[in-house]
DNA sequence: TTGACAAGCGGAGGGAGTCTCCGTATCTTC
DNA sequence: GAAGATACGGAGACTCCCTCCGCTTGTCAA
């Protein structure tokens, strides 16, 4: 799972570098994107973009690790500090916050999402272990009921992401998590 | 909304030609299809592809047209046949059935939209009216609740869809609408 | 240090796909 | 059946993708 052979100081610098420049094109522009931009930005040649990364779903999954890295983080946290059902509630409030925010972003993984194979669905599983996670843990200490399958909560979660992403469902997105959370809860 | 001037009626069959070529070639391959192999599978010409339709997203909506109104002729079907929850219920199972078939094109179709800006919207939203007008009619005649907001069941309904195209999640479609219809009955 | 080898860099260039342009062909109308 | 309108098709310019390889830079042992 670590990497097999530590990089240069050089190519480290240079990946770092194309991941956040792809990072910050990505969030700019809604367009396709030419690929050899993400190099020009980075200060890099297309060859040294191409060794890090063989196409483009592989440079989205990096950008994507990253998101998912913080969310998790974040979901952790969450979870220390508060009962499950409110850090449930918390978290899907603040995923849904995140990603309006960096809605440019999100549209292009969620675009990626679907023409790639499982590119980014390895990473899409993190997330979804930790909302899981959180979601046991509740039904565990008897705060959540027990008869919603997670994958339930999965799809809407999915839902709900897509409206984030969608300005004009940003309200809906908010309503549904209350909806969900509330029902969730053992009454 | 009907279209300004008749087509000449070589441009019309050619036209048809194309919307054919293209669901059955978006259908068939799941990765991107040079747009010009549709104008060759359709036996026409790259211009009189461009023409009639000026980029990849207008020819993808034109598709998606065709397959939301079969849907939504589907849906007035079962709504003038069936109880309200017991029509929405059956419609929900034949989407999911449906774009499970054809879940090459239907995934195109997602990545589309999630890509192209509006170009697929519209289309979208027949859908949504069917849906919702299905879901007004159960509240007047009684047979569902009135407290569910009729946005919470969209978002439901796109995680349902999601889910429906990618085949490790098919049993779950199906749970999740036997639940969503359970939840939203009048007790 | 310094030398030698490994690792990495960059950008030219071949190939694929996109889209336009316009001379030619086909339809429609009178 | 002639004229004008409409549509066709494919050559070619352009853009973007990705590979290849001669050159540069980092690393490490002596």
């Amino acid at each position: 799972m670590t990497q097999p052979k530590p990089l240069r100081a050089d190519a480290q610098r240079n990946r770092d570098a194309i991941v956040r420049a792809a990072r910050e094109i990505f969030s700019e522009e809604q367009k396709e994107v030419p690929f050899e931009d993400v190099a020009r930005r980075a200060g890099v040649g297309a060859g040294t973009l191409y060794r890090h990364f063989p196409n483009r779903d592989a440079l989205l999954a990096a950008v994507f690790e990253g998101e998912v890295a913080a969310l998790r983080g974040r979901a952790d946290q969450l979870m220390e500090t508060l009962p499950p059902g409110d850090a449930l509630g918390a978290f899907l409030r603040e995923m849904v916050d995140h990603m309006y925010s960096q809605r440019g972003l999100a549209r292009t993984l969620f675009a990626a999402s679907e023409s790639a194979g499982g590119a980014l669905s390895d990473e899409g599983q993190v997330l979804e272990d930790a909302v899981t996670g959180m979601l046991s843990r509740g039904i565990e200490q008897g705060h959540l009921r027990d008869d919603v399958p997670a994958g339930a909560v999965m799809l809407a979660l999915h839902g709900i992401a897509v409206a984030a992403v969608h300005s004009e469902r940003r309200q809906e997105a908010d309503g549904v998590i209350e909806l969900m959370i509330d029902g969730l809860r053992r009454s």
